[in-house]
RNA sequence: GCCGCUGUGGUGGAACUGGUAGACACGCACGACUCAAAAUCGUGUGGGAGUAAUCCCUUGUCGGUUCGACUCCGACCAGCGGCACCA
């Protein structure tokens, strides 16, 4: 009788340090075998603790790392902590505790949390983006940046809560408000440091190398709305009103008169440009407003710049704009038409000025409703509905109007149209002067090339994506190693410099001046210029949390080295990332970033040429799991899981199986404490007097009573083991993990031809060898299936492993091939059905003669009965799998 | 508003390139063990009709293609996620 029950409490603490102590999942620096580089995403280790989220991805990618492992590839599987950022400053703030102190708690209880689930990583290569060790190649990677003219200071709008009189990042801005305060935030225009991801040299790779990527649709697509591109033309407006000299950049050499220029994506609806728009903070506007408007126009820049961004973004808002009173001519058809500003036009989009087109835009037409604008339809939807179309627009006051190929039209036919709807598809050209008839697309080019032959225009390119913020006011990032010298400028420290320490500060509170709290501390402000050596001050913004973690998994290579930011023979050992596993929330912030430093470091050779300039070759993200109410997890729900309390009385294995049971990895489902009873059921059971038939109970007795002599032992690798083996590789490899246990379950419990493992209880309350197990034991099936297991419950696994006689690790198998012979069945049931209806099911050889099979069929008593005085239209058998009948 | 994804029993979910819908698990019901309960084990379990054999209905809704549709096509409905005046 079983008296030992499974104790994963004991069991898993043994195992875990048992595999500490033998270094078995230490990564060497040179593999010798296959490679694969199995990556996290590194967390940020808060206060609270880890959350049941976490364990998913990371027990998927342990799976896939210990399956690898057993395919005998060499794998680097590493860990670490992305500790800057807010959450520790604002505890400082609150308490005073220095943020590294909080942190060193924390991380601490993380990762002994982390290491209770049992996970393979390289703990050796642990790696801490505050530890001045890492952020010195943090602060060298910004210098690179810096003397390419890829980092650069600017006046740039971010979000300012007042209560705080502190900057914040987008991700602290909550439906508009201050996280921390609930503050509406506003705009305002401080000195900041900017990346320039726009650089032409690397926006259009970020987007086109999407496509070699291997993953998942849904965050490419992301990535590619981020980038946004759009391709138009620019088109130069020259002025009527020419009070002053403008800008120069908005001068087009060639051009004697100052110009507006927009940006269009819409070149062929140029004929219907009927007004131009300038956002508020346009350059020009103070240049084309006449002085009878110029309080108007004033008054509306004045209260534009008030608006926060969601006021102004705000669509249910209607449109608000003033005239300037200035006019200018629409290249194409000389009209003059007039200047408006509103602010709906982004000044950080294309020029800051758009050409109106009321009949083929909907903000357009919106504005032009309104403000009683002249629509003129340019583009006829169909041919054939060109007469109605006609009436519609002109209100059937002249359809003689479209025929009349006047170059004059817009002045003929300004109709306000305020009925119809605004048509922005592709169509034939109307009231386009010599054009009408053409079809829109072909014009479409036909008027660039006229646009850039009269020097009036030309082809242009434009993309949502903005250069990246790169400074925060803040104490709890790392220092940006610059110094603003009187002379010199800007300059950067010199490398022997690095790391530009974060020193220690008594108040976490902002100044109040939009500086970090480090602008306080006055002999660390007050600095040498490196260049000439005269007065100088330091920068005391710090980098935004995502500086550290945009090139972390680089170091994990060579986390210690002082000399460089890695070795390159090692960088070229291992990297690319074979396999990315995080969460979804991550797609167009930490992972765009993070290709575009790792393109920058492939393009300054700091990445060897041999690693591709694509950092993760494959990714997959997590699905959330949600409370048991089908709600996002939160406190204030009160619908959080602490996995600390379930893996104390599941056990990691438990945790660890359940988590991956409860549906496809990339899903979010709902956790369900309840269900997790599947799971310890099948693996054994802590605790209760009761006989458990389970894995753990079941080998080990098997064990047991083998070595006593009590059952007899037989190899041979039954064929039941086979289609076990096939189905659970190939659902690894696809991170299908919920039907990998259901295929272990399936084996166990004996189905489908497979024996049955379970023993049965008698009276007595004795365990009793029935079925297959009763003749013999098949050892190498079983082992097999320890084996599978492995990956999953690796603490169980081990222990039986050991009981079954083995002295060595079970994680350092080789995975069990199958033979596909063995798979195949000799009979096989296959169903009939009569006109999509199963009938009945037939046991036939699998390689019967489709001849002899249709006899066999049209003899059946049950198919007869459906056959009566009907004839047989169609008789179809597809191999192995099922025989149709049309009557 | 635009873009993307998802709709299968009481619940989480299976179903290969169109081929027996509901695997596996939870829950529930009944039974065994127990003085009893818990735990454990066994049997059953989509809905409906029938003692039964068996039959009818069923993958958000409606239609289409096909011998055959959860799977492909079209329209609609609902939920989730992202973007949000990007010209």
């Amino acid at each position: 009788m079983v008296s030992e029950k499974y104790n994963p409490e004991k069991v898993e603490k043994r195992w875990q340090k048992a595999w500490l102590r033998a270094k078995i999942f230490k990564a060497p620096d040179f593999p010798k075998k296959t490679k694969a580089y199995v990556l996290d995403m590194f967390p940020y280790p808060s206060g609270e603790g880890l959350h049941v989220g976490h364990p998913e991805g990371y027990t998927a990618s342990d799976i896939y790392t210990r399956f690898l492992r057993m395919q005998g590839q060499e794998v680097l599987h590493p860990m670490g902590w992305d500790a800057f950022g807010l959450p520790a400053e604002n505890y400082a703030l609150k308490t005073g505790t220095p943020p590294a102190e909080t942190l060193k708690k924390n991380i601490k209880n993380f990762k002994k949390q982390i290491q209770a689930l049992g996970f393979s990583y390289d703990w050796s290569r642990e790696i801490n983006t505050t530890d001045p060790n890492y952020y010195q190649w943090t602060q060298w990677i910004f210098v690179q940046l810096f003397k390419r003219g890829l980092a650069y200071e600017a006046f740039a709008p971010i979000n300012w809560c007042p209560k705080d009189k502190t900057g914040l990042a987008n991700e602290e801005v909550v439906g508009g408000k201050c996280e921390r305060c609930g503050t509406e935030v506003v705009r305002k225009n401080i000195r900041q440091w900017l990346v320039k991801i726009t650089d032409s040299k690397y926006i259009e790779r970020l987007l086109k190398d999407l496509d070699k990527l291997d993953w998942p649709e849904s965050i490419k697509h992301l990535q590619r709305n981020w980038i946004g591109k759009s391709e138009g033309a620019l088109v130069d407006f020259e002025l009527v009103t020419k009070n002053q000299e403008p800008a120069d950049k908005f001068k087009v050499p060639s051009l004697k008169s100052p110009v507006i220029r927009v940006f269009t994506t819409r070149p062929d609806t140029l004929f219907g440009a009927t007004y131009l728009v300038l956002s508020p903070e346009h350059p020009l506007v103070e240049a084309v407003t006449t002085s009878e408007n110029r309080k108007a126009v004033e008054d509306y820049q004045k209260q534009a710049a008030k608006k926060s961004d969601l006021d102004r973004t705000d669509l249910a808002k209607e449109k608000t704009g003033v005239f300037t009173g200035g006019y200018a001519i629409n290249p194409v058809n000389n009209e003059k038409i007039p200047i408006w500003i509103a602010d709906y036009v982004l000044s950080s989009y294309g020029t800051g000025a758009i050409m109106a087109v009321p009949a083929h835009d909907e903000r357009d037409f919106e504005f032009a409703k309104k403000f009683k604008l002249p629509i003129i339809q340019v583009i006829d939807p169909d041919l054939s509905s060109r007469e109605n179309t006609a009436n519609a627009i002109t209100g059937g006051a002249s359809a003689a109007i479209l025929d009349a190929h006047s170059e004059k039209i817009a002045s003929v036919a300004p109709l306000p149209r305020n009925d119809k709807e605004v048509y922005i598809g592709e169509g034939v050209m109307v009231n386009s002067g010599k054009y009408d008839g053409m079809n829109s697309v072909e014009f479409k080019k036909k008027i660039v090339e006229w646009l850039e032959n009269h020097d009036k225009g030309k082809r242009a390119v434009n993309y949502k994506l903005r250069d990246w913020v790169f400074s925060r006011q803040r104490y709890w990032g790392e220092p940006i190693p610059i110094v603003h010298c009187e002379k010199c400028g800007n300059v950067a420290l010199p490398e022997k410099d690095l790391p530009l320490k974060l020193p220690q500060v008594k108040n976490y509170q902002p100044t109040g001046t939009g500086e970090s709290p480090l602008a306080s501390i006055k002999e660390w402000v007050n600095a040498k210029c490196p260049k000439c050596g005269g007065r100088a001050k330091r920068e005391t913004n710090t980098m935004p949390q995502w500086a550290g973690s945009n090139w972390y998994f680089l170091r994990y290579v060579d986390p210690k080295n002082g000399k460089q930011l890695a070795d390159p023979e090692k960088l070229k050992a291992w990297l690319p990332v074979d396999l990315y596993v995080g969460g979804a929330e991550h797609a167009v912030l930490h992972l765009l970033y993070a290709r575009f430093i790792y393109k920058f470091l492939f393009d300054i050779g700091v990445v060897p040429k041999e690693c591709g300039d694509e950092p993760f070759v494959k990714l997959k993200n997590q699905g959330l799991i949600l409370g048991e109410d089908n709600q996002k997890m939160s406190k204030s729900r009160g619908n959080v899981v602490n996995p600390d309390e379930v893996i104390k009385q599941y056990g990691a294995d438990t945790m660890r199986m359940y988590e991956m049971f409860m549906g496809p990895f990339e899903d979010a489902k709902p956790w369900n404490t309840k269900g997790i009873v599947g799971i310890q059921r099948f693996l054994g059971i802590k605790e209760g007097k009761g006989y458990v038939d389970r894995v753990f109970t079941v080998i080990k007795q098997v064990a047991e009573d083998v070595q006593a002599g009590k059952l007899s032992s037989k190899n041979g690798f039954s064929k039941s083991i086979h289609s076990t083996i096939k189905k659970i590789t190939e659902d690894i490899e696809n991170f299908r993990f919920n039907t990998c246990i259901s295929e272990l379950m399936i084996f166990f419990n004996g189905k489908d031809g497979k024996p049955d493992w379970r023993p049965k209880l008698n009276k007595k309350g004795e365990w009793e060898a029935v079925g297959e197990i009763g003749k013999a034991v098949d050892m190498d099936a079983l082992r097999a299936f320890l084996k599978l297991l492995s990956p999953f419950a690796p603490h169980l696994a081990e222990e039986l492993w050991q009981k079954l006689g083995k002295k060595d690790f079970i994680c350092q198998q080789t995975w069990p091939k199958h033979d596909e012979q063995r798979i195949k069945a000799k009979e096989i049931e296959i169903p009939i059905q009569i006109n999509g209806k199963v009938r009945d099911k037939i046991l036939v050889a699998s390689d019967v003669p489709e001849a002899e099979l249709k006899k066999m069929v049209l003899a059946n008593v049950k198919i007869k009965k459906w056959l009566v005085g009907k004839p047989i239209k169609s008789f179809r058998y597809v191999r192995d799998r099922i025989i149709s009948l049309a009557v």
